[in-house]
DNA sequence: AGGGTTTTTT
């Protein structure tokens, strides 16, 4: 270790010995995240334990693991990791580096973290909901834990911001080791950024020296586009290049592609949504192309959708995608927008999550917590009232909270589930309906990404194959034959290659379904009752389901052509990938998406009388709040429904 | 007829 890293580390040492909490700024390289939790350790500050958190599973398993590596010591014994289905610690562990989501699911059993002696919260500058979470709660137990230390770790920018919110935490600056970074800027504004973004990869490839070329674009499609142009402009040439997309949903086989070095002679280019700016690191990227943009999920609390949307990269974001340039050797980074779009335009960092989100996790996780005040615990960035109000009337509706706002005895089992507020209440309802284990491996198939692959290429192919999952009844239920016909199948990945199912998807499926399960089993009052008849069995698991998402109902209009959200009278299609092919009167939807025009994702025919039935205040004709031709529509169904008047 | 998913996490 260099002289200067270790005074840098003194110095650490010395400010948290001095103060409960600390705020340090380092910039890539700086060993931040390996080596100041070692000196740390070694500075033996109290008896308990070093938590780091991360934002992701993947860095907090690599970090532990080069740690444990350069400590000399087995993985999982003095170092080691929890994520979520692994936990690679043992009693001897005593630092411990997990996702910030794990250690916020700790507190609820542990509010005082009193394991911990020490606490750092790395990557804060990406504002994820944990972190933003745990640093309210971190607030309030270091008032009653005077003892702990607590280290904020964050990338360069808003230093000060930080600083404010640990009101005068010492600033602790440590410098990085990273080459530097050529960054240009265009004159004037792009009109297409893809074409823009295509044209400078093929410039680079035939004017500059060697090196690698990594190219930030915002979704799979123009992805795939790029690539291909990217490909046929070098052919044209005759420059060997390998031209190679990367996203999330790309399967694990070709995401690895992009890791080892391409032949001899031969460029490297990657077309990559933000997927490469902060989860996956490329060695041996000497060019950076930013066009400035990348897809975020914004939600709307007014209209209660959430949509996806191209929005501009922050400061924050820019330097961090030029940063991927200067890993192995001096590098360029080609901004496709002016200097002036950079200084006026672009805030100062991400929008946080928790201003985007939709609270209602937020919420139940809190009051279960034990933060009765919602409204004035000490967010570094409060959301808005509006979308504060949104999350308690659902959870009200959901009978998670009493007029109050305090959490019911369902709602207190509602909170230990690691699902949408939604789909717990749909598991506390149905062990009621005896239909437990089948709406736990539905609600499985809905937390991962889409079970269903469709690839470009064999698409009436892997319609055809999913037809043998389909269900009448619509998607839940399909969703519940596909995963019943894996887990009884023989060979999976024969069984997924054949049925176009995404073994990976299916896999975690299986996984999220044994974690709920066991949760479960675990919660005193849900007794897994004898299942009914299988042919109860849809009727039962649609109830369930009611129970959860009665707010989540959409029915025909009076033209019968299109659907009407119960919530707010929006115009919505039944999304074209969806096993429900008849137009049922009324439908239940897990969530919508919005294109150009709003579809339901993932839905089933319920019958109007079930709606009276479980829903009652909601849909009976003579109380609900719906409109005409609605409360028209259930007046008929009205005597088919057993309700007690 | 209808098919614009980025990325994380419990």
């Amino acid at each position: 270790m260099g002289s200067s890293k270790l005074s840098t580390h003194l110095h650490t040492d010395f400010q948290v010995r001095e103060h409960q909490s600390s705020v340090l700024i380092g910039e890539t390289g700086s060993g931040k995240t390996t080596q100041v939790p070692q000196f740390l350790l070694a500075a033996e500050l109290g008896s308990g334990k070093i938590a780091v958190t991360q934002p992701r599973r993947v860095a907090a398993m690599s970090v532990a693991s080069r740690v444990a590596q350069e400590m000399d010591v087995e993985l999982g014994k003095e170092v080691g990791y929890l994520i979520r289905f692994e936990d690679m610690t043992s009693e001897e562990t005593r630092l411990k580096y997990m996702t910030d989501g794990m250690l916020l699911r700790e507190c609820q059993i542990d509010p005082f973290m009193s394991q911990y002696s020490v606490i750092i919260l790395d990557e804060a500058h990406e504002r994820t909901l944990a972190t933003d979470i745990l640093f309210g709660l971190l607030k309030e137990v270091l008032l009653k834990r005077p003892e702990l230390r607590c280290l904020v770790m964050s990338a360069t920018l808003e230093a000060e911001k930080f600083q404010d919110y640990w009101t005068g935490a010492p600033l602790l600056r440590i410098p990085g080791r990273m080459f530097p970074v050529e960054t240009f800027f265009t004159l004037r504004p792009e009109k297409d950024y893809v074409a823009a973004a295509v044209e400078t990869c093929c410039l680079i490839n035939a004017h500059e020296g060697p090196g690698d070329v990594l190219c930030f674009l915002c979704g799979e499609e123009e992805i795939e586009k790029a690539c291909a142009e990217i490909q046929a402009r070098a052919e044209e040439t005759g420059q060997e290049t390998l031209v190679l997309p990367l996203y999330s949903s790309l399967p694990m086989n070709q995401q690895r592609r992009v890791f080892p070095p391409a032949p001899e002679g031969t460029r490297k280019i990657i077309v990559a949504t933000n997927i490469a700016e902060t989860s996956l690191t490329i060695d041996g990227v000497v060019f950076v192309v930013d066009p400035g943009l990348f897809k975020q999920m914004l939600y709307n609390p007014r209209t209660h959708v959430e949509s996806l949307l191209v929005s501009p990269i922050s400061k924050a974001s820019a330097m961090q995608r030029a940063g991927r340039a200067g890993r192995t050797r001096p590098g360029k980074c080609f901004r496709l927008y002016t200097l002036e779009t950079f200084e006026k335009e672009l805030p100062e960092s991400t929008y946080p999550e928790i201003i985007r989100s939709n609270l209602s996790s937020v919420v139940i996780s809190l009051k279960k917590l034990g933060v009765d005040d919602i409204v004035h615990f000490d967010f570094m960035e409060p959301p808005s009232p509006e979308s504060m109000m949104r999350a308690l009337e659902m959870l009200y509706f959901l009978g998670a909270i009493d007029e109050e706002g305090d959490l019911t005895d369902i709602g207190s089992k509602m909170a230990d589930f690691p699902v949408d507020p939604h789909l717990s209440r749909s598991i506390i309802a149905s062990a009621r309906h005896s239909c437990l284990e089948e709406v736990i491996q539905i609600i499985a198939m809905l937390s991962v990404p889409p079970p269903f692959s469709r690839p470009r290429y064999a698409q009436k192919a892997a319609d055809k194959a999913h037809k043998h999952f389909a269900s009448g009844y619509g998607d839940h239920l399909s969703l519940l034959n596909a995963y019943r016909a894996y887990v009884d199948c023989g060979s999976k990945a024969e069984f997924c290659r054949e049925h176009f199912l995404s073994e990976r998807n299916m896999r975690q499926a299986e996984n999220v379904r044994k974690q709920l399960a066991s949760l479960a089993r675990k919660s005193s009052h849900l007794e897994s009752l004898e299942n009914g008849h299988e042919k109860m069995l849809t009727t039962s698991i649609r109830k369930a389901f009611v129970e959860g998402f009665f707010m989540q109902c959409a029915h025909l209009d009076e033209s019968g052509k299109h659907y009407l959200t119960v919530q707010d009278q929006q115009m919505v299609a039944i999304h074209p990938s969806s096993f429900l092919q008849h137009k049922a009167e009324w439908v239940l939807y897990h969530e919508t998406v919005v294109t150009d025009r709003c579809y339901m994702r993932n839905a089933t025919a319920i019958p109007p009388e079930m709606l009276i039935e479980v829903a009652t205040k909601f849909y009976h004709p003579d109380r609900c709040k719906l409109t005409a031709h609605a409360k028209k529509m259930l007046r008929r169904a009205l005597p088919r429904a057993k309700v007690a008047n």
